[in-house]
Parts: C-alpha cells; sequence; structure tokens
DNA sequence: TATGAATGAGGCTTCATTCAT
DNA sequence: TATGAATGAAGCCTCATTCAT
C-alpha cells in the first residue's frame, strides 16, 4: 500500500487508481449532495446546483448515479451504516443494559451529528420507490429494536426502572434524532458535550432528588 | 348564532353569514391540506389533490388562499397557536419550574398529536419567504424559550436539578417533537399514556435507583 | 339540435357547448399530431411541435391528454375503430367467402389511405407500455382473422381457391397493409382506382389465361 | 489465407490482417446493430447496447463508424445489396416477363426475410440526411422500377395480364414487403413455402376458376 | 364565487458524440 | 485501438399560478 515506487511494474496499479479515483469522485458528488440536500430540502436541491458546485455539467452526474433518487438513497445507507456498526459492536459487548443504552445514546449523538446521519433522520423516506423505502425502513426499525432491546435488557438485569420499553425507545430516540435537526458544526455545544448531557438527562432524568426515593408526581 | 329568526331583519346578517361560510370554507381547505401534507410531504401534495378531497377545482382554493405558501402557514400558525396558549396559560400559574415543566410537556404532546401541530413540527420552515419564515421561527422560539426559562427556574427553585438549561430543554423538546413523526391516532398509544411516560421519563429519567444517590456513569 | 334560441331556457346547453368545444381540441390536437407522426416519424415529432401548430404551448396538451404515448394510441385507436366498423359490417352480412373478402380489400384501402389508419399501419407498437400494446395486437388479431375468416370461408363454399388461409391472408394484407406506406393522397391513384385494382389483382392474380385452365409454374 | 506462414517475411501481410481485422469488426458490430434496430427500433436501440453485447465501449464504436446514422446507413446498404444482386441476375437472363417477376418475388422473399432486408424495409429512411436519403431512395426506386419493367415486359410479351404496371408492381410489392414485418425465422413458415404461396397467390390470384373466363364483380 | 383552459418556469433524464489518456 | 469521463442538446412532464368567462 506504501510502495507506491512499483507502480510502473504492475499494470492493475493504474487500473487501481483509476478505480479509486471514479470511488472519489462518486463519494465527492454524494458530499456535496447531501450538503445540499440538508440546507435546501431535497425538493429545492437541483441536480444543477450539485454539478455545479462540483464543477462539471448535471448529465456527467449519471456516470456515478442513476437517479437522483439513488444518490439519496446512497446518503441513507452512508448514515444507516454508520449507526449499524455502533449497535453491531455494543451488541458484541457484555454489559448491562443501562450501559448499552447508554452507549447507543453517545452512538446516536455522533451518527446524528454527521452529514449523512443527519440526513438519514432528516429526510423524508417517502421519496423513495417503494422498495427502496422498504430497506431504509428496515434500517430504521434496526436502530429502533436495539434501543427496545436494551431497555428491555436493562429492565430485566435491574439497571433500568420497569416501564414500557417501547415509549421509553421513543422518548430516548426523540430526545437524539432531534439533535439532527438543530446540531450545528460551528455551535456553542460539542459532540461530547451533546452526548454527555444526553446520557445524563436520559439516564437520571430531570428532577432533583429532594429526599432518596421521594418521586414527583 | 341564535337569531337566525333575523335574517331578513338586517343587510349585515347575511354579510356576516357569507363571511362566516367564507371562513367556515377556508377552515375546511386547511383541514383537508393539512392531511395531505402531512401524508405526502408539502412537495408531493398537489393543490390538485387538495381541491379534488374538497370537490372543487384548484383555482377556487385562490379564492381563500393566496398562494400555496399561505396554506401552509395558515396550518403553521395554527400550530403555532395552539402551543402559544398552553404556554400562555402555564405562564399564568403560580407553580414550580418543574411543574410548570411537566405542564408544558403535556401541552406539547396535545398539541404535537394533533394534525396542525405535527405539520408545524414535522413540515419545513424553508418553504416560505423570508418574511414569513421569521415569524415562523420566532414561534419555534418561543416554545424553545418556554422550555429553558421553567427549567431554569426550577434550578433556581431546587425542583430540577442544576445543568445546562439549554441542552435540558433540546433534549426534552427532542423527545416530545419527536411524537409528531411517529404517532398515529390508530396506534396503540394514546396521547394520555404518551404523555404519562414522556413526564415520568424525563423528570424521573430512566436508570433505577439502586441506592439513594448511587450514581450510573 | 337546431334550435339555438332555447340556449337561454336550458343550463344544459353551454354545459354541451362547453363539452363540445373540449371534443373538438382534443380532436385538432390528434389530428395535428397524426401528422406529424406520419411526417416525421413518432420519436422526431416533437409535442412542441404539435403544440406550436396548435397555437398553444406545450402544457396545454396535458389538458387533453396524460402523455405523449396516450396520443399516440388515441391515434391508434381512432384507425382501429374505422376498420372495426369495416369488418362489423361484412361479417353482418350474408355473402360468399370471395365477396366478403373482396369487401375487407376494399375497406382496407378505404382506412389505410386515411390519417388515422396509416398511423395504425405505420407507427411502432412497441412505443406503448405492455398494456396498451396488448390492446393494439389484439386489434391487429382481429384484423388478421378477419382475413383468414373470409378466405376459410370461401374456400369452404368454393369461391376461392384451396390453400393456406394463415399465408394467403398474409399475402393479402400486405397489399393493402403497404398501401399506407405509399399512398399520397395528392398522387396519381384515386383511392376507388387503388382498391379495384387490389381487387381485381388479388382475385384474379397477374398471370394471363392464355388457355382456360392453364398453369404457369 | 494460406500463407499463414510468410506473416514475418512480408510486411504488407501483417497490415492486410488488420486490414482484415477491421473488416471482421465492422461486420460484427453491423450484425449486432441491425439485430437491435430491428428488435427495439431504431430510436429505442443505444449505441450503449450495441456496444455491450459486443462486448466493447461505445465510443470503441467510433473507430469503426462515424455516427449511428452510418451503422444504420451501411445496415441498409447491405440489404440494398442483396436485392440489387438479385435483380441484376435476373435482368441478365432471357426469360418472359411472368418468370422474370416470379424469380423476382422469389428473390424478394429471400432477401426479406434476412436481417438486413427486413432492415432496410422495416426502418424509416427519414432518419438519413438527405444525401444518404436519395442514395436509399434510389436503391427502393430500382426495386420498384424492376417491378415495374418486369411486369410491363410480361404485358408486352403476353404473359401477364394487361393493367397498369405501377399499381401492380405496388401490391406485389405490398405483399412480399409485408414479409419483413411478420416473418420470424423461427417461425412455422419457411421461406421456401413463403415463396412458393406468394408467386402462386399472386400470380394466379385466390379466385377459383368456377367456369373457364368467368370473372368475379 | 367558481371553472376550464392556458401558461411559464423548471426539473429530471437520455443519448449521441467528443476528448484526453 | 480502446476507454472512462464529460458534454450539449433536447424532450417529456409537473405544477403553481393566472385569466377570461
Amino acid at each position: 500500500m506504501a510502495q507506491r515506487s512499483t507502480a510502473e511494474a504492475s499494470p492493475w496499479i493504474p487500473f487501481e487508481d483509476r478505480r479509486r479515483a471514479r470511488d472519489a469522485k462518486r463519494e465527492a458528488v454524494l458530499r456535496t449532495a447531501v450538503q445540499l440536500f440538508l440546507d435546501q430540502g431535497y425538493h429545492r436541491a437541483t441536480l444543477d446546483e450539485v454539478a455545479r458546485l462540483l464543477n462539471i455539467t448535471k448529465p456527467a452526474l449519471y456516470n456515478y448515479f442513476r437517479s437522483k433518487e439513488e444518490i439519496l438513497f446512497e446518503c441513507f445507507s452512508l448514515g444507516q451504516e454508520l449507526i449499524d456498526n455502533r449497535i453491531a459492536q455494543i451488541n458484541a459487548e457484555a454489559e448491562t443494559g443501562l450501559i448499552k443504552l447508554q452507549k447507543l445514546i453517545r452512538g446516536c449523538v455522533a451518527v446524528n451529528t454527521s452529514e449523512f446521519g443527519m440526513c438519514l433522520m432528516r429526510l423524508d423516506d417517502r421519496e423513495f420507490s417503494s422498495e427502496r423505502r422498504s430497506l431504509v425502513r428496515a434500517g430504521k426499525k434496526r436502530v429502533d429494536s436495539a434501543f427496545r432491546l436494551y431497555i428491555a435488557k436493562g429492565i430485566a438485569d435491574g439497571t433500568i426502572m420497569p416501564g414500557d420499553p417501547k415509549l421509553a425507545a421513543l422518548a430516548v430516540a426523540g430526545s437524539v434524532s432531534w439533535i439532527s435537526f438543530w446540531f450545528q458544526s460551528s455551535g456553542t455545544f460539542s459532540r461530547e458535550t451533546i452526548a454527555d448531557a444526553m446520557v445524563k438527562l436520559l439516564t437520571e432524568g430531570l428532577a432533583a432528588r429532594r429526599k432518596p426515593g421521594a418521586r414527583s408526581k
């Protein structure tokens, strides 16, 4: 990987190079597109503008993607991949339900403050053909299921207070999903700060502990 | 409302009637439009379809609204009015910060499960001209400020744990905003159930209280 | 239908008028389109040009038709209707197979020298969605079947020489179909002349009768 | 073709080889293209697809042809060459008009059931620039003239019944041209069967000979 | 007030063709 | 000779909006 010096020795290198160049351009398209989609919304963003930002013409985009919808789908997929990886890693670890949930919250903060994660959370999956929509919804279901599973596990192992795991999952997912709507990388809160606050609030709640065990209505 | 019998006596009554009829039609348009906007998204929803559902024709809509954007704006305004009213009422009461926050959460659950509330939360305010967008954003800011204010007040009066009110407000607002994305009136959870769960979770947190004062990482 | 004087008496008259006006415009679109399709071919003919010839703009066409394909389909349908009517009439008469065949030949000459008939015969039905293509092909099959049926009937009743009705039908249909490719209403041959020649040639053949019953190889 | 062993001896051979290879590739392109043109129609057939079927890329086609139109033109030319050859041969023989006509019919059956012949008959020559269109039309005129000439000759030598040679030529040409629209090499009728049927029908006609000299209307 | 008709603006997509390598 | 990439031209279609009636 380091020996660029063998470049002339192998006919594969230029081939590899070209593939890499192609992939790099695909990526560039996706990065430009996702920014535009987030900035202006999917419908207001035009492929003409995407192309213009890349200094190419609109039909050139069709060398890399078959349609505007496919571009959006790839953005969604990249976002989904980020969160799927997080979940896979958490699943692989032996931890209490609460710890897993906290890790998932942190994972979601990280993902939902990234461009592709924001795209996944904010843009409407009704843009998609039914086939792709199914895939997208399956992905979202995986995240929701992870939330529920960890909460249920936490209830079982005594680290989480009893309650309906579905509603709890929706509440937690809401807090972290919403981040994708307001987060700005140039804003006052760092990802770390946000993650800490979300974990603390969602685990401990807002209410002060006046006396141990006291309940607010 | 009762004096229908005096209709012929006053030339003003029919005038009034006509105004009322006009308002009724305006409302019907908004109710139909908001459903379509939620069902299909603002861009995919066409005025033709709105008109078709009302058994009128598209140009007839222009008797009541100047543009598609205006229809959307009125939908937003109705949603905003709902939440503004809730806030005004809560502001008027003398309560602890925590109680006020809990009431606001319940208010948001109610509003965000209503059609106009869902419209306000889910649809993109970048559809609007800058003037209207300012109004919309001012409205959203009022809600956010209420959250922050109540939390700050709660911290001051000792009912809420210390912390950054901005982040706490965003977390709470996220949970309740997200409801507008997943709530279905035909679904398994009633508004009451949802409100109770949100209040409990956001005030007490998810973590079990193993020993008074114990902290989860 | 004549009493324009009752116009004010009936609210239906203007309604009728408007429907008529609409139908007239639909027809005008079809007449213009079919000419362009024949002149330039379906692909080279643009809706812009159709609209231009009608002194309207392209989107106005969409008030009357949903797509370019639908316009073509309607042209096909009008042509098919012409020939179906001829066949229905011939079917209704009691005649020998040969007479029926001759009448069908004359019918085809009439239809295939009309604009919509030429459209039906000359343009490619692969433009259509599979559903419409099925309809078109069913129509073409009806004509082919009529040819075969009359020939078979003629063979049975002794008015037509024995032979394979399928091949004979294809030969006859070929001669008359081909007319749609070369006929010009401004040309040297009248429809009547063409019909007579086709009937004579296809029934009697080209070979001279040197001696009664003599056969050319 | 035999002296492969002298390859190194002469610098001309590889040159010849290369030319031959080039011609072979040109031919392969034409064979692939004509099939696609027939299968899908000229406009729906794309050069991308032609290239794909040949396992090359689209720009490679431009090494052999200057444009899509040129490819089509060469297909036409190959078809025209086939029929021109037939006509030349028939012209060279001393036969009655009727015999020549019958030979031409058989020739047309052979040509119009071949791929390039089908291309010539079915595809629209309005694709071409005016220059090429003139060439194509001249070719078609040669065939038409042959039909007319043989018929006129037959009338003169008493082997063909008197009548307008133009119309008779069109009728006969129609039957045989139409074959290119319905013939399938995998179908039920062999070329031989078709040729026999066409010759018989067009020479003798369909009508039974009830009494020598009897005429049907 | 309501309608049918029409328009203008704009977007997505396709494809033959060219160019640098 | 062959390729990947890019382009320009063009076409279809949608839809909010306007206009005459």
